[in-house]
DNA sequence: ACGTAATATTTGTATATACAAATATAATTA
DNA sequence: TAATTATATTTGTATATACAAATATTACGT
């Protein structure tokens, strides 16, 4: 469905808006998918980035700022993820010894069994999308929307 | 910059996974973009989304369901994306007298008025993201993301 | 060492998102 | 026409986002 349609406008539109809208009218269809993969394990998006951001550390324990850096979204508030993580017994957090101004944060067995079981999930979706495109389509729009986001 | 480098993946990924994130985080960068702008006029980017619906209903007004169906993020809670317009005096609601199910919003003079303020602020921005690309990559990366949603 | 600046994190507040449930009105049908 | 169903919108609730301000600790300069 062309983006147009999905607005519905009637108006002809530059390329430049309509790229614009595309890019984030086709993460909000992405973001939908995702949340119906978190839901039953009461996950929030920022929530699961958290935790995959840990297990990608293995086994070393990450501060806020570390998370933080590693998100997609640049402005999500970590303290507070990781505290609904905590409650979930997903992570671990202490105050790090060696410089009492950090938090060490590390995934749990129990989180490391979650994402064990949406790891298949998570492929699965991620290929749902891009089986519509050929490998060097997939590389193409890498590329594009890398090219897009020069110095911005 | 890469989308790996953003997130300071270290690990190789699949192209389809690298596509995923890609999209997100190029949205993220945008919406910060924009925020930007809309600040200063008190506005979120779907407040600011519900106006640019009702300008472009050139008189006729239009009901919850309409503007809702018309929006980027579908699960905008527009009631009260309207609630705020309204204390800013930027719309007009109203009973249909026709049906007393629906709402009539309008957008006002006031609200006609910051939008033409808007209007350059945003196309200078879309095409400082644009001009990054050749016409023809610009049509090439609509045409993928419409295909990368097919279906979905 | 003392005051100041820098760094790391938390807290506060307003708004937005996600989704279910509630309410109100209109249309349908038995 | 009364009951049921469908449509349109609102409200409630929990969480997330955006951003400023506050707090705590460490590092630095004199």
């Amino acid at each position: 469905m062309k983006i147009e349609d999905v607005i519905k406008s009637n108006v002809e539109m530059e390329v430049s808006k309509k790229v614009v809208l595309n890019i984030i009218y086709t993460q909000n269809v992405i973001n939908d998918h995702f949340n119906d993969i978190f839901k039953p394990y009461d996950l929030s998006g920022e929530q699961y980035n958290v935790l995959r951001i840990l297990r990608g550390q293995k086994g070393c324990p990450a501060n806020m700022c570390l998370i933080q850096e590693r998100m997609l979204a640049k402005t999500s508030n970590t303290t507070r993820l990781v505290d609904k993580l905590l409650l979930k017994e997903l992570v671990t957090r202490e105050v790090c010894p060696e410089n009492r101004r950090k938090i060490e944060v590390q995934i749990t067995q129990k989180g490391l069994d979650v994402l064990s079981e949406l790891d298949p999930k998570i492929t699965k979706n991620e290929n749902k999308f891009s089986n519509n495109l050929s490998n060097t389509e997939l590389e193409q729009l890498n590329e594009l929307l890398e090219k897009f986001r020069t110095k911005n």
